[in-house]
DNA sequence: ACAGAAAAGATTTTT
DNA sequence: TCTTTTCTGT
């Protein structure tokens, strides 16, 4: 009955094994830690403990999913479904619909994603009359996002006058109004953003002691997943459920938080012993994912971060290929080498494209790999990105179904009151939002009760408002006696979508309506599913499910197909190729995080996090040259290419072609690792063709001479220092323009500082800057 | 009120 | 480069 316990290894039994009381899980990548927990929660079952009493909190929907799977097939499948499984936001999100009403909310509040909160916030500032030059959107909202993740209110924020100073200082005084509008308006429209959902948490379990105590009692058992992703607010959460029993059990890896630019707090693992002095420690250190030289060379770069746990992964797997860097000359070209070892790989090692991934920095960085792997009839499919649901078409429907449920939610509302195109202009909008806050009532109860405002809207007009809001209406009382799926079927039909999407008939036109019928499948699926497992199928069920969707959670597809993400996404997912272009300074890292040693650290997690996704094979790239912005800009090596130990690297570029070197040398262009076809056919032919049917003065005529001589100094200097440290070895045999012949004795520094101490004959010994020195390798 | 044109903005990562 | 926002004219 035990066997489960067989296959693990001592560390990992005895996390399994340790029930009662504060413990602390840190494992390492790769190191079975799906598996632990699994288990773990098994283990509690098996002996005893009740499922309703177990919290689990996971990090994606797709992760709690999986593990609830996997503890039903050891227990028993309706033995797993009583467990409380799953993020921290749909988790509370659940537990505070049931407990709105002491807030103040409707239980069937709206959950605003980041689209509406952008919306609203425009909205606000624009009816402030402030200027958005200086108050950026984004920039605003995260600030709110700080405020609330360290559970600051309106009101503290009012009392706190550094904060004040502090946005003062930064040339944003009316933060502290903007933020009050944007509560007020979240809480009148019965809304809650992602952030509200831990922060309104933590509100109503100070609040309201009993609630708490009725929780504590509940969740007898807490495990938090990916503890070192949770930020201040949610640690609260935690520290407050588990404070009655302390059968608080943590899982996760200091060297694997990538998250601390949305709030996550890297000290709450690391403090996690203060916090609990009789925690028990176990740590899982063996890598059973990766081969030896994969995990060697993660540690070697992980090393240089100052602030870790200790801990030492290790791995008792075969040694397998060394980490492999290509260099390219643009980012096109980087793209269709990726593409082309993909196809070779699958091929030679006969691979399914499913055994692939390209993980990269930034989004934007996609669109070249997109290329490359059409060109090459490779399928691909892209995670991340606009997930379904946050598609127009969709979001339209959703916005109906929305106000139908909360007829408060006022972005919902904006969206839908004139789609389709029912001659509500903006201006009469704008009306109603001043009426709506004049009274301090919803939009959608001044609409209902025009008569009884001042505001002056033209007859026409206000019998378009009357019958649009007799349409909602009409929904909501049809949504009382149908279904989710009737209701949705019922809005597709009424409001004519299906028509306006059609349109010209458009592919893309095409792909929108199949998208609506997708949706309403999708409405169909969830009922039924919810039904057969006897859980709530309404629609607000629904909007729930779908608010808290990410990108991750989407359906397997049958085709095998080349998996491409953001290094962020692919956290906790293994591919045994794993492919990572872009390996250049201020690209990764970030030109944004390299200012303090804790955004640097960041990233460097974050590229420990991409190496350890690897199982078999990993493949670094960096170009040359990238398009960004628009434009071509020179790029130069990242720094964390020379922060993994050599010996577990293996250059795949190709070596500097003497007799070009040469040639260039006298010439002062020693760029001499362009391949020569690449110089001369780089475009310029097709283009110049093309520029013949355009106007003179607008093209740009043999860009690429051009392109040469702005390039050339720097690029120049990059390919002297981009592996001198490989070529350049002490013993060369080199030759100098001006000094002649002489002897490498030693080579320090990096980057731009490489330094080389050369013996020259009959001149004797100069320390020279690889940089700017004109050296040539004779042997 | 709306379509088409011009200008601005984006690219760090996301539950 | 490509998408989104704002402006302009009807």
């Amino acid at each position: 009955m035990s066997d489960y316990l067989e296959g693990l290894n001592p560390p990992q039994r005895a996390a399994v094994e340790q029930m009662e009381g504060p413990m602390i899980i840190i494992a390492g990548a790769g190191s079975g830690k799906t598996r632990v927990l699994t288990y773990r929660i098994a283990h509690l079952l098996k002996n005893g403990v009740d499922s309703f009493q177990i919290l689990s909190l996971t990090f994606t929907n797709k992760a709690a999913r999986e593990m609830k799977e996997r503890i039903g097939a050891v227990v028993g499948k309706s033995e797993a479904k009583n467990l409380w499984m799953g993020t921290f936001h749909s988790v509370f999100a659940r537990i505070l619909r049931s407990e709105a009403d002491k807030l103040g909310y409707p239980s069937s509040f709206t959950i605003y994603d980041s689209q509406d909160t952008v919306r609203l916030m425009n909205s606000i500032i624009k009816e402030l009359g402030l200027n958005k030059e200086q108050y950026k959107t984004k920039a605003i909202l995260g600030r709110i996002s700080q405020f609330k993740n360290n559970l600051i209110t309106v009101k503290a924020y009012r009392n706190n006058p550094e904060l004040i100073e502090a946005d003062t200082m930064a040339m944003r005084p009316q933060m502290g109004a903007i933020y009050k509008a944007y509560v007020d308006r979240c809480f009148k429209a019965g809304a809650m953003d992602f952030d509200d959902l831990l922060l309104r948490t933590n509100e109503l379990l100070v609040r309201f002691p009993d609630v708490l105590s009725k929780y504590q009692d509940r969740f007898r058992y807490v495990m938090v997943d990916e503890y070192q992703d949770t930020n201040h607010s949610q640690y609260l959460i935690v520290r407050a459920l588990a404070d009655r029993f302390q059968n608080i059990c943590v899982v996760g890896d200091d060297s694997q938080s990538i998250y601390a630019f949305r709030g996550a707090n890297i000290n709450n693992i690391l403090n996690f012993q203060k916090d609990y002095p009789d925690v028990k420690t176990f740590k899982l250190e063996q890598n059973y994912r990766s081969t030896s030289n994969i995990v060697e060379a993660a540690n070697s770069l992980i090393e240089k971060n100052k602030t870790r746990l200790d801990k030492t992964i290790f791995t008792a797997n075969d040694e397998g290929g060394k980490i492999k860097i290509m260099r390219t000359l643009s980012d096109g070209e980087e793209g269709r080498w990726v593409a082309n070892s993909i196809f070779e790989n699958a091929m030679n090692l006969q691979k399914t494209y499913d055994d692939f991934a390209i993980l990269y920095r930034t989004n934007a960085q996609s669109r070249a790999m997109e290329d490359a792997l059409r060109k090459k009839g490779i399928k691909y499919k892209i995670y991340g990105g606009l997930s379904f649901y946050q598609r127009k078409e969709i979001k339209d429907l959703l916005a109906y179904l929305r106000v139908i449920i909360n007829p408060n939610d006022e972005e919902a509302l904006k969206r839908v009151i004139n789609y389709p195109a029912r001659g509500i202009g903006a201006t009469t909008i704008d009306k109603l939002t001043i009426a709506a806050n004049h009274y301090g009532k919803s939009m959608f109860n001044v609409l209902q009760d025009l008569d009884n405002t001042d505001i002056k809207i033209q007859g026409a007009t206000k019998n378009k408002l009357v019958n649009f809001s007799n349409l909602i209406e009409g929904f909501q009382i049809s949504a009382q006696a149908n279904n989710a799926f009737e209701v949705a079927d019922e809005v597709v039909k009424r409001i004519g979508l299906i028509k306006d999407l059609q349109g010209d008939g458009t592919p893309e036109a095409v792909s929108k309506v199949e998208n609506v019928q997708e949706l309403l499948n999708g409405v169909k699926d969830f009922i039924e599913e919810r039904k057969e497992q006897d859980l709530d199928n309404s629609l607000t069920a629904f909007l729930e499910d779908v608010a808290l969707a990410t990108s991750q959670d989407s359906k397997e597809d049958d085709e095998p197909m080349v998996s491409l993400m953001t290094i962020h996404l692919s956290k906790g997912l293994e591919y045994p190729y794993v492919y990572i272009p872009g390996m250049e300074e201020t690209l990764f890292p970030s030109a944004m995080s390299i200012n303090t040693r804790s955004e640097l650290e960041e990233e460097r997690r974050l590229f420990y996090v991409a190496i350890t996704r690897a199982e078999t094979q990993c493949y670094l790239s960096f170009a040359h040259t990238r398009y960004r912005w628009g434009k071509l800009i020179d790029c130069e090596p990242s720094r964390f290419l020379e922060e993994i130990d050599e010996k577990y690297i293996e250059h795949l570029a190709p070596q500097r072609d003497k007799v070009v070197a040469n040639r260039f040398v006298d010439s002062n262009l020693f760029e001499d690792d362009i391949p020569r076809d690449k110089i001369r056919f780089r475009k310029p032919v097709s283009r110049s063709i093309r520029n013949q049917d355009k106007p003179a003065e607008k093209k740009t005529p043999f860009k690429q001479p051009q392109n040469l001589k702005r390039v050339t100094p720097s690029l120049a200097q990059k390919l002297g220092t981009s592996k001198p440290a490989q070529k350049l070895a002490v013993g060369n045999k080199v030759n100098h323009a001006k000094f002649g012949n002489g002897e490498v004795l030693q080579v320090e520094g990096t980057g731009v500082n490489i330094k080389a101490e050369v013996k020259f004959e009959g001149i004797g010994t100069k320390k020279i800057l690889l940089q700017f020195a004109k050296l040539n390798i004779l042997e």
